[in-house]
RNA sequence: GCCGGGGUGGUGGAAUGGAAUACACGGAUGACUCAAAAUCAUUUGCCUGAGAGGGCAUGCGGGUUCGACUCCCGUCCCCGGCACCA
């Protein structure tokens, strides 16, 4: 394009280039979008939106990354950003907060490969973050931003954690309580030891061990994912079902190692419960449920024929104890050497002992050979079911039967008690396991006519005693009854949830704010102690394995920091030498917690003050939860993150630091922008930029090339960033084409070609305001047409429904129809392109801003009253009704609003005489204002 | 395997059980221009027809209804989650 060719003032990229930043200082300088808090130094009587009705929305924080933002990034911010500018205008007291996640692997990998310190590469990502982030003319109360690293933000994590360290959980009230009132139990005699002995003869490490038992922050030994690659262990969240970690895809082995853990279990009830109350897309809530995995059933106590020992089982089926005719134990459960006798028992068959010689010999090499297999093997070999004899029997106590006991790896360790009942009629694992070791099958649930095979479905209890006839679920709660009276078992939960596996061998992490004295027990400091700081290290490299070796030993990058881990202290008894805990908290801790953070950014004194919280995120009435009123991200955090923070904000609750008992009320997850890519006949990606399409193939240069669809990326090389749409069409441009694309939880294609239509819709609005060849404003006091007026007004009416329902695609076109009616006029009415103007405006700001300027008003408009519908003119000035025959539609008729009924029926049918062709309507069904059917 | 979500023009998408394809991209034609770009105007689901019109279309097959993209049953395909969880 030549710029001489382009008239002067129309609105170009050069123009919208000048336009964005003079805006964005603009609203830098003015505070315009700080939202006032009710108390604090955020407090300020004089806004013109104190005290009037709140909304917190919040975008889930990037991590700041060295590659910057794509188009992908910002859709989500885009949309809450448009979302909470039209909330302000209709009268919101709007937060709208945006902070940075950044600890984290990438940094400190980046730092290891440059020798650049972690800090220095973060804090230039979150300088370049905010820059394209501004660039895009968000609307952020930039007073309350922050990253996760800044020692005044993690200083208040650390202070979470001792809130948890010190807490444990008490389940007669199922919350958290401070560890102060069990001790002051354990004292005071009201609450007995876990083992029965005397509080006052123990020794003060036992007190202090007993104590720990009952932290909901713990030390544990206990099978772990150990990933030799990354050189850190890694939550059960963080592992791939094929058993590798998430990040980086190395192989994650089971290791017991000593980390520490969060006792996430105790809250299982409550997270899975308290789902029903949130306004969250049921797939979310499902994938929660889901890895929560409540289930409920019974323990059912099994005496063995021979020995002492008691295996006790979780089945979700008691109502099937009467087809219950083997055991299976996992390989590991610690019962197998106590029940295995010497020899097999006398007729064991062949087909049951493996080939070995005695019970301990067949057991031990399967429990090799399963130890041997890893996770992914275990999945890859199709779940042919294995296992060997124990040669121990028990006794099924519900009616004295004499059943084997197997040990297989079908059963899990890690679930339930790690042994199971086997109903083979019931059950399609224990059905496959007893066809191949022969074992009887007893049907006590009666399967429909010719079933085959397991019957897990609903039906009449058979076989089964008193419970015959039954139907499952009284059948259940029967036997239920009949356990516990004969202390057989008893009614349990159980949950595929685990404990949170909360250290991490890193060093770019929050630093845990605990000691261990001689004892090697650990001591929480003292809040005047923190924030405990990240200390200068030389090296900040994480010690790494060979990705195979499982036997490496994790080393934390901290632990050679020396003059920080050795350190005198006085914790209230005389300073004395301590040693620092050298772990770090995963990445997610930063993230749990934030979005209470922004509502008081600079309190030095509480994490946030309360009747802040309360204002911002306070329940609303009896049965609410409270939380931040609309929460926007990807939903690959459906269960991380957001079941992280969940925990700990339900913590927080308990121990009364603050007024809602979930975090995040409603939740929205934005879609994803794809992208495509291209390969050539060799496979390698060809740039996507340089592709060009003809005839539907796709060519780089001569060759033809093969098209994939998928995420953005360098490697694909088809990144496109916000930088580049700014520069080509300006930022108001670039946001109303992510807005208009399409539904906003959509995941669709970027295609840049499609960006100009944007651009034209902005042009046209700029062109009803500003005479392109002139610079001067057009706008005349004229009365609109009619006609225009009630389509003004419906556009007004629907733009809110749909700006209220986060469908700005559809507000969109509303305004383009709205725009491209006032066009043709031959004057342009103030009446028509001011709320134009105000409407357009949370999609496209700056540009907003400027013709509000120009229309001659002072200062911003994000204060101006969205524009509000006249009823009265949303009513149509004539109805044009379809007439349908046999559901075609034949013809129209045209009548004035509240024409009577019979009218409307002789005219429908004066206006398809023709279609009817002589024939008698059989009936005239008249839809008021919509349209007349007839049948013949 | 189980559980979700989704299949509408060449493309992104629109449609409280009531005119399928709004709005935009792309395409075509025209105006302006020496020309091109930009802009503006017209047009654009498919088939058929000179035209008026007619027929067919919301993955596929049925059903409910005066009327179905929308509700119900079956089926195929795509995307996502979980995956021996007793």
């Amino acid at each position: 394009m030549s710029e001489s060719d382009t008239p002067a003032f129309r609105y170009t990229a050069a123009k919208a280039g000048e336009i964005e930043p003079r805006w964005q200082a603009y609203w830098a300088e003015n505070g315009t979008f700080d939202a006032p808090n009710p108390t604090g130094e955020l407090a300020d009587p004089t806004h013109p939106r104190a005290g009037a009705p709140k909304l917190y929305v919040h975008d889930m924080f990037p991590y700041p990354s060295g590659a910057g933002l794509h188009v992908g990034h910002p859709l989500g911010y885009i949309g809450t950003d448009c979302y909470t500018r039209y909330k302000r205008m209709a009268g919101f007291n709007v937060l709208h907060p945006m902070g940075f996640d950044a600890f984290g692997l990438p940094a400190e990998q980046y730092a290891v490969q440059t020798g650049t310190h972690p800090r220095t590469t973060t804090e230039a990502n979150v300088e370049r973050y905010r820059d394209q982030l501004r660039r895009l003319g968000l609307a952020y109360d930039d007073r309350r931003t922050f990253a996760t690293t800044d020692p005044d933000y993690y200083r208040w994590t650390q202070w979470i954690f001792l809130q948890i360290f010190n807490s444990w959980f008490d389940p007669s009230v199922r919350k958290a309580r401070p560890i102060d009132e069990l001790i002051a139990g354990f004292e005071n005699g009201s609450r007995p030891t876990p083992d029965g002995r005397a509080w006052a003869g123990l020794s003060p490490i036992e007190r202090r061990e007993i104590v720990d038992g009952y932290r909901l922050a713990y030390i544990s030994e206990a099978p772990v994912n150990w990933c030799p690659g990354l050189g850190t262990v890694l939550a059960n969240e963080e592992v791939t079902p094929d058993g590798r970690s998430e990040r980086g895809n190395f192989p994650v082995f089971q290791r017991n190692l000593k980390q520490w853990m969060m006792r996430i279990t105790e809250y299982g009830d409550r997270l899975v419960e308290d789902l029903d109350v949130l306004n969250w897309p049921e797939p979310v809530k499902l994938m929660q449920r889901n890895w929560i995995g409540r289930s409920r059933g019974a323990h059912v106590e099994f005496p063995m024929d021979a020995v002492e020992p008691v295996i006790s089982v979780f089945t979700t089926r008691p109502d099937t104890l009467f087809g219950a005719t083997y055991m299976v134990l996992a390989p590991e459960h610690t019962l197998v050497d106590a029940i295995v006798p010497a020899q097999w028992p006398e007729g064991t068959r062949p087909a049951w002992t493996g080939g070995h010689a005695t019970p301990a010999e067949a057991v031990a090499a399967y429990r090799a050979q399963a130890a041997g297999k890893t996770e992914a093997e275990r999945t890859a070999e199709a779940r042919v079911k294995t296992g060997v004899f124990t040669g121990a029997y028990a006794i099924n106590p519900v009616n004295g039967d004499r059943i084997p006991v197997f040990v297989a790896d079908y059963v899990l360790a890690g679930y339930g008690t790690g042994a199971i009942m086997a109903v083979p009629g019931q059950d399609a694992r224990d059905w496959e396991f007893a066809e191949i070791f022969d074992l009887p099958i007893i049907r006590t649930v009666q399967p429909p006519d010719g079933f085959e095979g397991a019957y897990v479905g609903e039906g009449p209890a058979i076989n089964s005693d008193w419970l015959n006839g039954m139907g499952v679920a009284d059948a259940k709660a029967s036997m239920i009854s009949w356990l516990e009276e004969h202390g057989h078992g008893r009614g349990a939960t159980t949950f595929r949830l685990r404990d949170w596996l909360f250290s991490r061998q890193r060093y770019w992490g929050e630093p845990f704010p605990i000691v261990y004295d001689e004892t090697g027990l650990p001591i929480g400091l003292p809040d005047s102690m923190l924030p405990v700081v990240l200390p200068d290290v030389e090296d900040f490299s994480p010690r790494t394995f060979d990705p195979d070796d499982a036997d490496s030993e994790p080393e934390t990058p901290l632990s050679r920091a020396k003059e920080w881990v050795e350190v005198e202290l006085d914790l209230g008894d005389g300073p004395k030498r301590y040693t620092r805990e050298t772990n770090t908290m995963p990445q997610w801790a930063g993230s749990c917690w934030y979005e209470l953070r922004y509502l008081d950014p600079h309190n030095d004194k509480a994490l946030v003050d309360s009747e802040n919280e309360a204002y911002w995120m306070g329940p609303k009435g009896p049965g609410d939860c409270g939380g931040v009123d609309l929460y926007v991200g990807g939903v690959e955090h459906a269960v991380l993150h957001l079941l992280y923070a969940r925990f700990w904000h339900k913590v927080l609750y308990d121990l009364g630091y603050i007024s809602s008992f979930e975090p995040f009320r409603t939740l929205f997850n934005q879609g994803y922008i794809q992208a495509y890519a291209y390969r050539d006949a060799r496979g390698f990606v060809v740039p996507a930029d340089e592709v060009v399409d003809r005839d539907g193939r796709w060519y780089y240069g001569d060759q033809e090339v093969q098209r994939e669809y998928g995420k953005i990326g360098k490697s694909l090389k088809n990144v496109v960033t916000p930088d580049e749409m700014i520069d080509q069409y300006g930022a108001d441009t670039f946001r109303v084409y992510e807005m208009a694309m399409g539904p906003l939880d959509v995941s669709r294609p970027w295609e840049t070609r499609a960006v100009v239509g944007s651009q034209r819709f902005l042009q046209r609005v700029w062109r009803l305001v500003v005479d392109e060849e002139t610079g001067a404003v057009r706008v005349t006091d004229e009365p609109l047409p009619l006609e225009v007026r009630r389509l003004l007004h419906r556009v007004i009416d629907g733009v809110r429904v749909d700006m209220d329902e986060l469908r700005f695609n559809t507000a969109i076109a509303k305004l383009i129809e709205l725009t491209n009616a006032l066009t043709p006029l031959p004057t342009v009415s103030r009446e028509a392109v001011e709320p134009l103007v105000l409407m357009a405006s949370p999609f496209a700001p700056h540009l907003g801003e400027e013709l509000w300027r120009k229309l001659g008003h002072e200062g911003s408009l994000a204060y101006v009253g969205f524009p509000v519908a006249d009823p009265a003119l949303l009513v149509a000035e004539s109805i044009t009704y379809p007439v349908q025959v046999n559901g075609k539609v034949r013809g129209r008729i045209e009548v004035v609003p509240d024409t009577a009924e019979d009218e409307v029926r002789a005219a429908a049918l004066a206006a398809v005489t023709e279609a009817l062709s002589g024939r008698d309507p059989k009936k005239v069904i008249v839809v008021p204002g919509r349209l007349v059917s007839v049948v013949v």
